[in-house]
DNA sequence: TATGCCTATGAAAACGTTTTCACGGTTTCC
DNA sequence: GGAAACCGTGAAAACGTTTTCATAGGCATA
């Protein structure tokens, strides 16, 4: 059968006390300690981390509850935050709920079972505007995303600034008939909605605003909807990379040449982005950042949980390339 | 505290393994099934996985390990793999090793101390050759990559065959001067070379072979480097997704249009090779079939330990674009 | 020398489940 | 009508650790 701990006892003449000391980080003697590991290394024992857990309450495992791994914001911010949860000696359950809110409950109901130490998460509107913060059993941060004010910890763009900005490069490179196509399910989406319509008020300009799932197979169907009527808009600002891959499809897929008859800006400095001639302008997202701040809050929520609710809102970078040169 | 299955068993008035039975799929009358139900809502229980394992010996968790999340073709097969463990009632552990047999290694261990139900593994090449069938603790399926002939259960790409193809079509369109670019560490991309070699001694051509990490910054800088020489390939065969990237920014660079100065052919079928103009000629790897067919390989694995070893080696498809057009 | 306090250690309890074993009550079978 | 099989249930053991509690010895202090 498997080595436990009382067979690595036996090996090295000790109790299993002390054998469970000498491998954390007990007061035990050198002589001891050197005896011990040489009976681990003897035996090839393999602690069992189901029994340390059960025994000492600590799952050492992080959740991570994202819309889809395949959308590549999620999939930098993943990898910040499993270098960051396995450098803490903790592991990490990936979850992907496709932003149904029913998967998010069955995820957050399985967290609880683990007794997880923590939970990143980048809820749905429905879901995060739900979430008190005592519903949850457990430490959490939101990332992308924020619920309630000052309900969560949080680290998330300056959506607002962001999306103004590409407003204002467009109107600034003289485009009038700016359109914004905007995912439909997450507060990130309005967020962006919001700074693109305070931004084109400032210049005196209609908004033109449509709503899309997010992902690239909807936002294409919508844009060339939009694109085919004649009073198109002249350009598009795209709320995520998804959107705006979508975009570029249905741009191609009409025969637009871009920018001379259509400009795109978007969300997410993704590897592609300049390779698609004239190149796209896009906000870049710190997402090694955003990953690397969330475990940060997440370490300080746990070792103190009741510090006030901070909220890490960090600023994006305006990439300008071709697609918003005027023709 | 926390209310446990003694809680739940007070209040419907049973035993604990009453509770346990009703909970799970033990003998229980439809009467006491539906008290210990009540129970639990009134209570708000939720089971305690890791004692659940402890004592019941089954984890149901399976380890993923690749090499980076952040490369779509593991990102895609991961979110298959996902959705699959899921559905069965199983968790997901993922881990990154970077191509690091020393990251391999350690992760192999947790997934031992882990006592998973089973692990998917895209190994490097040195740690594949080192793995016998019983070295592991464990049910595991390696995926892209496979190790010793016989060793262990895998799923792959055609890759001789694949990389042929591609040769084939080039050779086809008059191209001579074809050259390769291939990941240095996984059997996969030897497979590759190997293909290429073949195809091109039919077609009577010389091989030109290159050899660089599998990370797109690497690819980019040796790809420049060649590509500036006089005698410079005048199509290029790209190894994965990451490679053919950094091809294509040091064909931009270098100022070469493509496919005048410059074929590029590659595998995995991103969603943006088709955007980057004239569009780049790739072979499709069944992405979500190559996680789904791992994970039955697996259950089959944990369900009869004892079969024989199966290679499910399924073929790509090439997709011929723009970038392999003769100018 | 006596007292008290640390330190290293072992015995045993505890963590929260599932599983084994035993048992009483029905039903089924000759 | 008795034996055998079956069913639902409870008491208690078991899973493999960590942690608590107790203790023996060493060392400093009075």
């Amino acid at each position: 059968m498997s080595v436990g701990i009382r067979d690595v006892a036996r090996a090295a003449g000790v109790s299993t006390a002390t054998v469970s000391r000498a491998l954390g980080r007990g007061p035990v003697s050198d002589a001891v300690r050197e005896q011990v590991e040489a009976a681990v290394r003897a035996t090839g024992y393999r602690p069992n981390l189901s029994a340390r857990r059960l025994r000492s309450k600590a799952a050492q495992t992080i959740g991570l509850i994202v819309a889809d791994i395949r959308n590549p914001f999620f999939t930098a911010v993943s990898r910040a935050v499993e270098d960051a949860a396995y450098a803490a000696g903790l592991r990490v359950i990936l979850c992907n709920t496709d932003e149904d809110p029913a998967r998010e409950a069955l995820y957050l109901r399985l967290m609880e079972e683990e007794r997880v130490t923590g939970v990143i998460f980048a809820p749905t509107k429905a879901t995060a505007d739900a979430l008190t913060p005592d519903s949850l059993g457990f430490p959490t941060v939101f990332i992308d995303r924020s619920g309630l004010p000052g309900a969560h910890d949080s680290v998330v763009l300056d959506n607002v600034a962001a999306a103004g900005a590409l407003v204002d490069h467009l109107a600034g490179q003289g485009f009038a008939r700016i359109g914004g196509l905007f995912g439909s399910t997450s507060s990130t989406a309005r967020e962006r909605q919001a700074g693109y319509e305070a931004a084109m008020a400032r210049h005196g300009l209609a908004p033109l605003v449509r709503a899309v799932a997010p992902n690239a197979a909807a936002a294409e169907g919508e844009a060339a909807r939009w694109l085919a009527q004649a009073d198109r808009p002249e350009a598009l600002i795209l709320s995520n990379g998804l959107i705006l891959m979508g975009a570029v499809r249905a741009a191609r897929t009409l025969g637009l040449t871009i920018p001379r008859d259509l400009a795109l800006a978007g969300f997410d400095n993704e590897p592609w982005t300049d390779l698609v001639e004239p190149g796209l302008t896009v906000i870049e997202q710190p997402v090694a950042e955003i990953g690397a701040q969330a475990m940060r809050l997440l370490f300080d929520r746990i070792e103190s949980p009741d510090q006030p609710v901070r909220k890490v809102v960090l600023s994006g970078r305006a990439v300008l390339r071709g697609s918003t040169r005027r023709g």
